[in-house]
DNA sequence: ACCGAACCGTAACGTACGGTACGGCATCAG
DNA sequence: CTGATGCCGTACCGTACGTTACGGTTCGGT
């Protein structure tokens, strides 16, 4: 060791062969979970062990860069906070809601937060807090925003944001993660995807719709 | 092998000097996470290798008891049902709140969901199974009749008890279990799981309490 | 055509750990 | 007292895997 901390732990990101074989790892990790093995990775990704270590440092390093590049993979679409009327606002949250349980519940999501909780159990708490980091406190950063250009406009009522995105949260995943996270076989259609995403979000409108109508006045 | 499967898989459960050996794992399990050896656990339960094998058969068996141990640890006062009104729904589901919040807060909990999850991505999904069962459905079991009485006492509305069911779940619960699996660091004092007990059942009464007074006439 | 860098494939090394065997000691039945 | 049983402590074995080393090949630059 070790300052061959690979070109991949700051600036610009990996290269295209680097992302081919971090697409290896992530689709070996979910068909093998924790115990996929260097070796493993190196005959599915076609290169070698000592590429790999030049490449990513050690085993963790690897993991941590495939984290790293699958959260870079989820895009969002920002809402605009302007012309902001319940319709829209209702879609922004059914749109968030569905997104968010279609990521959960996706195999990639499922084995990646797998290996982030081992590994939060060892030292090694940087899986974890990346994960956290990429996942649910960015979901927090974009869908508060929104909540707040809600109360700006009069139609919710909340008094702390992040308090309010919290119900929200828990409305839309319920036991869902958890369960899935534990081999709890969920069959999650696109339809009921979509139904849950509704029941949320009129479930948190119910809590934090305006009861006055928009205060345009 | 094998079909020193061990008296513990069948029939009664484990002796007094096998509950040693369990708590003793438990708090290994707590402390080192998935990491913990056989034969650390024999060093901190002051016992022999051979005896862990001749008991639980192999690791998984030590850690499978291990979970059955602290699940059937966890004891619960059931509610009764009669002379219901919403002082004592709202009591009773508060009382569930902040017990389930304690439980999924408790450094046992983490450590034991931690590597029900890590298996749950191998082949041994049993302990996931395990956990799932004696925790998330066992609380369900127990907290719809209480919803299906607020209904029949005409304090409740709702139409499928697994659905109301898990839209509690989703209220106390939020983000928490997430967050503490992947490593954050939450402080939960006595206060605020009592106060999060209260606002979760708060919010469920807001979306399923009767909007027409008790039946009763 | 030649050189070096980068990389592949494979072999080798060291170690950690699951599982087993064995020698003592304590307890208890007879 | 004696033999059997159950368990502790420890040494031992086999293997899997992370990590390193090395020979051979490709390829871009000169």
């Amino acid at each position: 060791m070790l300052q061959a901390v690979s070109e991949m732990m700051e600036g610009e990101g990996p290269t295209a062969r680097q992302q081919d074989v971090l697409d290896a790892v992530l689709r070996l990790l979910v068909e093998e979970g924790d115990r996929l093995t260097m070796a493993a990775v190196a005959r599915r990704a076609s290169c070698s062990k000592e590429t790999l270590y030049k490449w990513f440092g050690d085993r963790d390093g690897l993991l941590t860069a495939t984290v790293q590049w699958q959260a870079a993979k989820v895009r969002v679409t920002p809402v605009d906070r302007k012309g902001l009327d319940l319709a829209a606002l209702t879609a922004s949250l059914e749109r968030f809601a569905s997104d968010w349980l279609r990521v959960i519940s996706s195999d990639t999501s499922i084995a990646l937060n797998r290996v982030a909780v081992g590994h939060a159990g060892s030292d090694k708490r940087d899986l974890g807090a990346i994960v956290l980091e990429r996942g649910r406190f960015a979901l927090g950063r974009r869908l508060k925003p929104v909540l707040e250009a809600g109360r700006e406009a009069g139609i919710l009522e909340f008094d702390d944001a992040e308090t309010a995105f919290r119900t929200f949260f828990g409305l839309v995943a319920r036991d869902v993660q958890i369960r899935l996270l534990l081999g709890d076989r969920i069959e999650l259609t696109e339809a009921e995807v979509d139904g849950d995403a509704v029941r949320a979000t009129q479930q948190f409108l119910a809590l934090h719709g305006a009861k006055t109508g928009p205060k345009a006045l």
